[in-house]
DNA sequence: GGCCAGGACACCA
DNA sequence: TGGTGTCATGGC
């Protein structure tokens, strides 16, 4: 495979900056054309997406897995079998994924919020307007912005724009800081641009962790990975 | 042996 | 409001 020469110039990084609404199409086209479709969220039903999305926080997804079929084997995937289940026991299913401790707590609490408030349904859960729903999902511990925005896109199949570490890396990195540090910030200027369409939300933000993963942490200057990666397939330009 | 991985929270200035 | 320490294993 050929190695994109550095790329960016000053007057390609100017046009992004110039023309952000079409980038951020063309940045989805060409991760798409690159990748394909990622089939997101890997997992069977929303509870799973949920336990998933926590477990996940700051841990390889390969170790999550081992986490969560450790879950299924001790058939503790259920907000009943995570409440009952001793702190310690579900500590030791969950040990691959570190952090053990603190997401068996995370984890309690959601099952113990799901309970008391919505009779373990998680379809009256998900049966509210999405700021409603979001900031009660905010409520409980151990869900913070990106959490609750992934519950809410990939298991309640609402859209709502997931802003992780590698979108902030590779949109900073591609010359996008008009978007705002904050999260809220980040998250308003997608969506601001881009149609309010789950399935674009859910493929986007798959193929910016799978570029992530793949391409920009292994290149020292990632600012030039992502433009000449992209640059790549549209010629010299991202227009 | 060091760094990073699909963050969140508590604490402090 | 923003910065920092803590939580912790597994793969490269």
């Amino acid at each position: 495979m050929v190695q994109p020469r550095v790329s960016g110039t000053l007057k390609e990084r100017a046009f992004i900056s110039a023309m952000p609404q079409h980038a951020l199409f063309n940045v989805y086209d060409l991760l798409f054309a690159r990748y394909g479709p990622q089939h997101w969220w890997p997992a069977d039903g929303p509870f799973e997406v949920i336990a998933g999305a926590i477990l996940t926080q700051s841990a390889a997804w390969a170790n999550v897995e081992k986490a969560i079929n450790n879950l299924k084997l001790a058939d503790a995937l259920t907000p009943a079998a995570l409440r009952d289940m001793a702190p310690g026991k579900l500590a030791q299913l969950l040990y691959p994924c570190g952090y053990y401790n603190a997401k068996a707590k995370k984890l309690k609490s959601f099952a113990d919020h799901l309970k008391i408030n919505h009779g373990d349904s998680l379809n009256h859960l998900f049966d509210q307007p999405v700021d409603i729903l979001r900031k009660e999902l905010l409520s409980i511990h151990g869900v913070g912005d990106e959490t609750a925005d992934s519950i809410i896109l990939y298991a309640a199949g609402n859209p709502v724009f997931v802003i992780d570490t590698y979108t902030r890396r590779i949109f900073k990195r591609l010359g996008f800081n008009q978007a705002g540090s904050r999260y809220e910030d980040f998250q308003a200027w997608f969506m601001d641009i881009l149609p309010p369409d789950m399935r674009l939300f859910n493929e986007y933000h798959a193929l910016l962790v799978r570029h992530g993963k793949e391409v920009c942490k292994k290149t020292p200057l990632c600012r030039d990975c992502c433009i000449g990666v992209l640059c790549r397939y549209r010629g010299s330009s991202l227009t």
